[in-house]
RNA sequence: CGGGGAGUAGCUCAGCUUGGUAGAGCACCUGCUUUGGGAGCAGGGGGCCGCAGGUUCAAAUCCUGUCUCCCCGACCA
């Protein structure tokens, strides 16, 4: 993509509305706008990032063996009516009548849609486990949003909901979900810790939470210094600086962290009151027993900034980056500057890169500037060693410089997972 | 919803106390110079001062109402 034509309005200030730093560097990065308070437009540089996150999420879900549907955004009040939700959600929920004076909500959550779909369409226990998973927008009218894509209102969401026979059934899928939700946040490359959490409103018996560590995180998390042991700090009533329950070689201490995932065993609290129930050998009826796994899709990102940034702005792991690598020429008006730039960026493109190069008509300063800001992680710049052959691989990250023939480029290490494999 | 703060150009803000008809920096457009870390000079465009009403000869400024946004609390992916 050539930065002459590519929509990403970066700002030079920090909008006064933002107060965290990952909404601060989506806003100045071009990532997001606002529309209202917690609605977001995502720019092509942000929808790039969702995208990114969302296919290792679709990866890792359809390799656990749960399989995509897309359930609809406005659903029914008799839905909600028969779990009891209608009432007990509050105002939260937002509510809206069709032009039949006919009840309707916007779907903060689908396990009434989920629900109702396996049970009009599966009836025995030979058609179990299932598991099904969608990549929506939801929608919660929070008391409070905030923090931009962290808190907000509408926001996009993957929820997957699985169907057992029985506990030991929903134990095996929500170990495969655990699994699974390992992997996704190892993918995306952030640092991360599993707790033991509060069900809260959606109920249900044990839950965990995936949380992303950064000190700007808004909940706390007691953990072992030596062994995995961790759980949210309100949940665990234990004062640090003790040794671990778990392995009480530890000691306990208390780190910041944001919620990004959430996986939940439901058991019947929903197939009971909406009678989803199947046939099991004996021809006897039984109610589904239930698991359901959210993450939100682009909370996942600004926690991925509040890891991971400097003064400079973002720095995005490679994994999730929306481009793999910034190529700045650093004269545009040198020619073999912007030859070479020519070159290198249909060869790298050629070979399934993902190059931003930055051809505008202005200084190196501004330039590096503007591409630290957007926190891709590689540049490959084209100046003053040029003459001797030679560009310069800047990492984003360490600082680090290396200079390298531009035939060399292809060869970088970190680009070698994103290179397309040509058949011999 | 309770408490606090703010709405003036695309962004950051000044002007408001003491009413006299709107400014700066950045961004944007044109030209010239410059080209390795947010350049310089010259010229230019852009704002019914959140909205509605009131006071006044006159309102960004004073008064009333209203909407929106942000922060702290309860909620959550």
């Amino acid at each position: 993509m050539k930065m002459t034509s590519f929509f990403a309005p970066t700002l030079r200030d920090d909008p006064s509305e933002a107060e965290v730093i990952s909404h601060k560097l989506m806003l100045r990065g071009g990532y997001i706008r606002k529309l209202a308070a917690g609605i977001y437009s995502y720019l092509p540089l942000g929808w790039r990032v969702i995208k990114k996150i969302e296919e290792i999420i679709r990866k890792e879900m359809n390799e656990a063996g749960a399989q995509e549907v897309l359930l609809p955004a406005v659903q029914p009040a008799e839905l909600w009516k028969q779990t009891g939700r209608w009432d007990v959600y509050g105002k939260e929920l937002l509510r809206m009548k069709d032009r039949h004076e006919r009840d309707f909500c916007l779907g903060p959550t689908h396990e009434e849609v989920i629900t109702d779909l396996v049970r009009n369409n599966v009836s025995s226990y030979k058609d179990l486990p299932l598991m099904l998973y969608q990549i929506q927008t939801k929608f919660r009218d929070e008391i409070r949003p905030r923090f931009g894509l962290m808190r907000g209102r509408e926001f996009i969401m993957k929820d997957c909901y699985s169907f057992d026979r029985d506990p030991e059934g929903l134990r095996i899928s929500y170990e495969k979900m655990e699994a699974a939700y390992r992997r996704i946040f190892d993918s995306c490359g952030l640092r991360y810790r599993v707790v033991n959490a509060d069900p809260g409103a959606i109920g249900g018996g044990f839950s965990q939470e995936f949380m992303v560590t950064a000190q700007t995180g808004e909940d706390e998390i007691v953990h072992c210094s030596h062994c995995s042991f961790a759980a949210s700090k309100e949940l665990s009533k234990i004062e640090t600086d003790n040794s671990c329950p778990k392995c009480s070689e530890g000691v306990l201490k208390v780190e910041r962290g944001i919620e990004v995932g959430h996986i939940f065993q439901l058991g019947q609290k929903y197939s009971s009151s909406m009678n989803a129930e199947f046939l099991d050998e004996t021809g006897a009826r039984r109610p589904y027993v239930m698991g359901c796994y959210g993450i939100g899709v682009g909370r996942t990102a600004a926690a991925a900034i509040e890891q991971n940034h400097d003064q400079n702005g973002i720095i995005w792991p490679m994994q999730i980056a929306p481009f793999h690598a910034a190529l700045v020429p650093v004269n545009s008006s040198d020619p073999i500057q912007s030859d070479t730039a020519k070159v290198l960026y249909e060869e790298l493109t050629a070979l399934g890169l993902e190059v931003l190069w930055d051809d505008r008509d202005e200084r190196a300063g501004v330039k590096f500037k503007d591409m630290d800001l957007l926190g891709l992680p590689v540049k490959i710049i084209l100046g003053k060693t040029l003459s001797e052959g030679k560009v310069e691989v800047s990492v984003r990250s360490s600082g680090e410089k290396i200079l390298m023939s531009p035939s060399e480029v292809k060869h970088f290490k970190p680009f070698d997972p994103y290179l397309r494999k040509r058949t011999v």
